[in-house]
DNA sequence: ACCTGAACACCGTTCAAGT
DNA sequence: ACCTGAACACCGTTCAAGT
């Protein structure tokens, strides 16, 4: 007889349920149908649903990668459009994300990206620390709202497309700006 | 016979239940109990449960105001702290204006008076709304990771109590820093 | 115009019991 | 160690019918 279910199993599930329904369709019952097994099932794996989506979060920000451009500023603006890339990827990953962080549960895999371009720019470990914070709550703030507004386009209820690109990066580089005003001032130290 | 049920008593009832039991005590049977009606009574004044919330997230946000400090960076910051203060006065507060905002369907409010102080700094109304937006998604971002890592501390969910204060007006500068380089810039042409 | 009563189609979580 | 079966305590939404 085979194997039983893995950690892995579950939230590769999980990531399937989630490309085709959104976060809707991630229901404790519909991922454990999806593997043919019971629901209570997925509690030994883990503690809770919050945990199991913490998982999920994880998988939807592994491929975030640093781009190897020579100036930090086009890495950090690279790296928020790829984070941003691989939210859109799903439907709700941005929202998905955003709770995972919210809860310290997960996804800390941008914010160590944003850390370690600003510390390699200049910064300071904490200053770094807080100025990546800004960089991942804008980022995932401005496409959570990105993909609620354009799924809630697709069903209908909202008609008028905001003519909300290019803010994006506009957005970024507002904040890439602050980032050189500080690392400015920690120079002429 | 006292008259029906209002729009206001409806959100002033949801008000009270998210004081005392946070986002999630706000469910329509709640509501509709604390007003000696029946839950599907609520269909008839709001359309489904996100613009109820909506609504409720436009009172968390009402007393957000502007100060009246000389320098506009002041005024910011003190706009973002008066944000914060505001979304903390309820559990979950800011998870709910976060939700509001995604869905374009209410609070916007802090959006509102984030622009229209720096417009009056001297930013176009264009570079002004991008801005506003990484004010109010750093604000709104921080606060529900704060308010939510808060509450699952007080659940015993997690012990290590992060330093993350103070941290949250030097994001704030960074992002004033940016806004002032922007400015800068265009006094320069 | 405004609300009731009742149903529909779901949820997350627990826990004894099985193998 | 890993899972089943069944229950518990909930959800949001709809809709005919009442007044």
């Amino acid at each position: 007889m085979v194997d039983g279910i893995t950690r892995a199993d579950i939230t590769g599930a999980a990531l399937v349920l989630l490309t085709n329904g959104g976060l809707h369709a991630l229901a404790m019952r519909r991922i454990a149908a999806e593997l043919d097994v019971q629901q209570s099932a997925l509690y030994w794996h883990f503690d809770n649903k919050q945990q199991l989506l913490a998982a999920v979060a994880d998988l939807v920000v592994a491929r975030v990668e640093a781009t190897n451009a020579r100036k930090w500023q086009n890495r950090i603006l690279g790296l928020g459009s790829r984070l941003r890339d691989e939210l859109l990827r799903y439907p709700d990953g941005a929202e998905l994300v955003a709770t995972a962080i919210a809860f310290r549960l997960g996804a800390g895999r941008p914010h160590q990206l944003f850390t370690a371009e600003l510390t390699r720019a200049g910064m300071g470990d904490d200053d770094a620390r807080v100025a990546a914070s800004v960089f991942v709550h804008f980022v995932v703030g401005y496409t959570t709202d990105e993909q609620q507004h354009h799924q809630a386009a697709e069903l209908g209820a909202i008609d008028r497309l905001d003519v909300a690109t290019g803010r994006f990066d506009q957005g970024l580089r507002l904040i890439v700006a602050g980032a050189e005003a500080q690392i400015a001032t920690l120079d002429a130290t």
